[in-house]
DNA sequence: TGAAAAAGGTTTCTAATGTAACTAATATTG
DNA sequence: CAATATTAGTTACATTAGAAACCTTTTTCA
C-alpha cells in the first residue's frame, strides 16, 4: 500500500507561512538595527516603546498591550533596570503592582529608536498606494478580531 | 535638562508590530494542533511540507525554500528520521548532499495535516473578499522583493 | 597533481524562551 | 476575623534556537 500524497500543499502561497517569512523578515531587519546600536533586544525594545505611548503602567499592563507573557517582561524589565533604560517603583494601594515607566536615559534612547522603526516602516509603506494602506490597515483590524483557537 | 518624548510610537498601529502579533497568532494556534495531534514542532513540519511538495531534495534546498537556516533544518531532518517521517539517502554525485523524501508513514501524516493547515488558512481567507484576497496575494509579492537590510 | 578553498551538513557551546512552581500581597468568604 | 483563594511578579528547570567551530567531500587553480 504505497500512500500517495492527496494534494501537495503550496507552501509559497500558504498565507502563514508567508505572513511568518515576511514578519520574521521585517523584525530581524529592525532588531538588528537597534540590537547594535543601542544592545537591546527586541522584548526590550517592544518595553520601551509601549512605556514612551504609555508611562507608568505596570508589568501586566506592559504584557497585555505587547502581547508578550508576563515571564517575558519580567526578564526584558530586570534587564532594562540593569541598562538603567526604565524605572520602577511600586503602587501604593497594592504592594504588589509595579509602576513602570523610561528613566532619562530612556527617553533618550527611545528618541532615538522611533524615526529608525518608523523608517523601516516607510521603506514598506512606500511601496503601497494610499488606497492599499487603508485597505492593508483594515484588514490587520479585522484579522486581529479572527479567533484562532479551535 | 529633563528628557521629553519628541514624538510617541503608536504600537498598536506600528505595521511591523502588527504583523508579528498577526503572525505568532496564526502560527501558534496551527502548531498548537499539529502539535499535540502529531507530535511535530513547527520546523518539522515546515520540512515535511516542502518535501510533500518537492521530493528529493537536499537538506539546502529545504533550507531555501523554506527560509530556514541550515543548523534549524539539520536538527529537524535528525528528528523526522528518528520518527520514520523522512528518509534520507545521499547523492550519488555527491556524497556530501542528501536526498530528502517523506516515508510512506509521511506522506500519512502529511495527507493528514493539510487540510487541517488549509481549514486554518480558509478560517483567515472567509473574512476576505475576493478582490481583498488577490490584492493581498499581491501584496504579499511586492513586499517579499524589498530589501531591508539597510 | 596537490595544496588551499569552498560546499554540505553536523556538533558544540551559549543565549533566549516557555512551562511550572514559587513568594508575597490582596481579596474573598464561611 | 481567620482560612482560603486570587493576583502580580519572579525564579527554576527544561527545551529550543542561534553562532561558531568542526568534519568530510568536492572544487579550484598554481
Amino acid at each position: 500500500m504505497s500512500e500517495k500524497i492527496d494534494s501537495p500543499l503550496k507552501l509559497h502561497n500558504f498565507l502563514p507561512y508567508r505572513l511568518s517569512v515576511l514578519s520574521n523578515r521585517v523584525s530581524q531587519a529592525i532588531a538588528d538595527k537597534y540590537n547594535q546600536r543601542f544592545d537591546l533586544s527586541l522584548p526590550e525594545w517592544r518595553i520601551m516603546a509601549v512605556l514612551g505611548e504609555f508611562p507608568d503602567i505596570s508589568a501586566g499592563e506592559v504584557a497585555e498591550k505587547t502581547a508578550m507573557d508576563k515571564v517575558a517582561v519580567s526578564r526584558a524589565v530586570s534587564k532594562l533596570l540593569d541598562k538603567g533604560n526604565i524605572e520602577r517603583h511600586f503602587a501604593e494601594d497594592d504592594k504588589r503592582r509595579s509602576v513602570l515607566a523610561l528613566s532619562e536615559t530612556g527617553i533618550s534612547i527611545y528618541n532615538e529608536i522611533v524615526p529608525i522603526a518608523v523608517g523601516y516602516e516607510d521603506l514598506i509603506l512606500d511601496h503601497l498606494s494610499d488606497d492599499e494602506r487603508v485597505l492593508l490597515r483594515n484588514l490587520f483590524d479585522r484579522l486581529d478580531q479572527i479567533q484562532l483557537q479551535i
